[in-house]
DNA sequence: ACCTTAGTTTATCAGATGATAAATAAAAAC
DNA sequence: GTTTTTATTTATCATCTGATAAACTAAGGT
């Protein structure tokens, strides 16, 4: 990216992508009720200039949408999840450091959500894949390490998938508490992840669940 | 509460509870900006009566926040985390339901949402509380469930007061899940916290920290 | 240098939205 | 039964807001 963009006349991809760039960092802040006005004002445009290259603003948000969740979930982490060459504990803290680098992000959170909120179906279709490629292995991977019966004995059960939900939900919360509510967090958040994943792995274990 | 209210011409304090109710339901759905033609839609009143019993929207909005905050923290149900004659285990499971009974609602956890988007002060506030009244003690009760020193050989730290919030989110995460993604998750929540509660017990006890 | 192209701005519209004032009508007071 | 009071509605305002059209201007081609 050029350090100082001169804004004036710019050729149509790079403001397309300067307008992108902006409006995603306008409505995680603002939300989607933010007026295209302001947006506008933020970026050193006209707002009409945003209808040059955004037939609606709701062309424009759909735009942001897919800009911040597009690929945002890499494959190889969950590959990586089942890879049994390693320690189940080292797994889980290596998914979630990569995890949260990509997600655990001021604009990618508030986005996110922003949207949950609006009930965009974009959440629910998200949620699916969290299920299915993150937390389906975990729990499969959590059997394994205590010694319980495969899926293919008996099914995951909903309140399996609730039980691993805590603790991907509980460091979820931590990038809440970080970008929405704004609170101080602890700045390691490695420990953080590390402290979860042992406490779930042998409190799953101890307490024989 | 009358089952069915005649809704033409109520006296003043009826009048102002039902739009108070009426907003709490709106506000959580459709989220501040909502509109005030459509409250009174949904309350088979005019707009404008609205501004007879709410100078601004913004009042109106103010009122919903003390209405849904107000007393929602029970200082009994903290007392009650210190009580050691009972099990650890046994005052967080009650605690947890106390709590997500209060607070675990579509309206609440919504209006919550919402506002720390907003950055209201409430919430900081609220979080402030939380952190006192609740995470604290149940630091302190796990540093004993340990074996580890008192608070008053070496003061909680940062670390500890978040591992405690991978809990605390986790199971508020449940119902973020439920209300705000409106996902399907176990109806069973007693369930969740009691292995959530032996988890985090077990856990932290077996892996030392 | 001139002309053409196209990125940007100025001016403006139509509908939405918070809010107010006057008119209406239901209940209370007498 | 008439008058007074007041809860409610109708009508309306000013501003905001998404969107459009026309004017302007910087760059590239000739």
């Amino acid at each position: 990216m050029n350090a100082k963009i001169n804004n004036r006349r710019l050729s149509p991809e790079d403001r397309e992508q300067q307008i992108l760039e902006g409006a995603i960092r306008f409505f995680a802040e603002k939300g989607f009720s933010g007026q295209t006005r302001e947006l506008a004002l933020q970026l050193g445009i006209t707002q009409p200039l945003l209808y040059r290259y955004f037939p609606t603003k709701r062309s424009l948000i759909e735009r942001v949408f897919e800009e911040v969740y597009i690929n945002k979930l890499d494959p190889a982490w969950s590959a990586a999840l089942t890879d049994r060459s390693q320690s189940l504990h080292k797994r889980l803290c290596a998914f979630y450091c990569n995890y949260s680098e990509a997600t655990y992000r001021n604009e990618w959170i508030r986005i996110y959500m922003f949207s949950a909120l609006m009930e965009e179906p974009l959440n629910k279709h998200y949620i699916g894949l969290v299920e299915e490629q993150i937390l389906m292995p975990i729990c499969i991977e959590l059997r394994d390490y205590c010694g319980l019966p495969t899926k293919d004995i008996s099914p995951i059960s909903q309140v399996e998938l609730d039980h691993i939900w805590v603790m991907h939900g509980g460091l979820f919360y931590h990038a809440i508490r970080k970008h929405i509510y704004r609170s101080r967090v602890s700045t390691n958040f490695e420990e953080i992840v590390s402290r979860a994943v042992s406490t779930m792995l042998e409190g799953t274990k101890a307490a024989q669940l």
